[in-house]
RNA sequence: CUCGUUU
């Protein structure tokens, strides 16, 4: 039983899904038990592979077990949230409440990021006040799926916004909030603004990743100015990151 | 040791 659970806990990303999932059944056919870690990471793995029937029967077979827990609950909601099933994903946050639990900030912020991404942005509205009202402290993730929804619908006033929430909440900006700028910029055809958060990125001590310099290459891109995306490619070079 | 944000 230990042997299995390590193997799970640790070798889980290595595997393949098919692998794992044979390895997982095994344990659980010599009667061995999973643990709460392990429960997690199979219902991350089929989640992600959109093995729904599976996670669906492994999560219901480890309520029994009493093996889930707030992280699991928070696993398969986002699994449906990427999956656009958002049905399933709002009865699995009534179920998470149903069995004790708030809704999780990480549960509001896949809620905010599926509707936002599907452009029911009145559905996003509504998780977005339910959020408020919850009186949960906001986290980079939340900042960070706010900025990227109000980035990719253009509404730069938003951005900057949520913007200011964000450096006056004392987190202050981080390299996806970086990033997902000069993206928000990019989209809105403000080339100009997406280099000075390069700058001001390294101002603060944050360097650009290949995310940020792709994501410049592709607002300039947007703009027209092949030439300056050109350029980009060059200094990445320069600053030890390899476009890809 | 496991979940949510930027290709």
């Amino acid at each position: 039983q230990e042997m299995y659970n390590y193997i799970i806990t640790y070798c889980a990303r290595a595997l393949p899904v098919d692998e794992l999932s044979r390895v997982f059944d095994e344990m659980l056919q010599c009667g061995y038990s999973p643990n709460n870690i392990t429960v997690n990471i199979m219902l991350d793995v089929y989640g992600k592979a959109n093995l729904f029937r599976k996670a669906g029967k492994l999560f219901w077979m480890a309520r029994k077990m009493r093996l889930t827990d707030e992280i699991s609950y928070n696993t398969i909601i986002s699994a449906y949230g990427k999956a656009k099933m958002f049905k399933r994903m709002r009865s699995a946050v009534r179920r998470m409440q149903f069995h004790g639990y708030s809704v999780s900030l990480e549960a509001y912020t896949c809620m905010l990021d599926a509707y936002g991404k599907e452009g029911d942005l009145e559905t996003f509205r509504s998780v977005l006040e339910m959020l408020q009202e919850s009186n949960c402290s906001y986290d980079h993730y939340t900042y960070n799926t706010l900025i990227n929804i109000y980035g990719e619908q253009g509404w730069i006033e938003e951005v900057a916004e949520v913007l200011t929430e964000l450096k006056e909440s004392g987190l202050g900006p981080d390299l996806y909030t970086y990033n997902t700028l000069i993206k928000a910029y990019g989209i809105a055809g403000m080339v100009e603004k997406a280099v000075d958060v390069v700058k001001e990125m390294k101002e603060n001590g944050i360097e650009p990743d290949l995310y940020s310099y792709n994501s410049l290459i592709k607002a300039y891109t947007i703009a027209g100015m092949v030439e300056k995306a050109i350029d980009v490619v060059k200094e990445m070079r320069g600053n030890g990151i390899e476009p890809d």
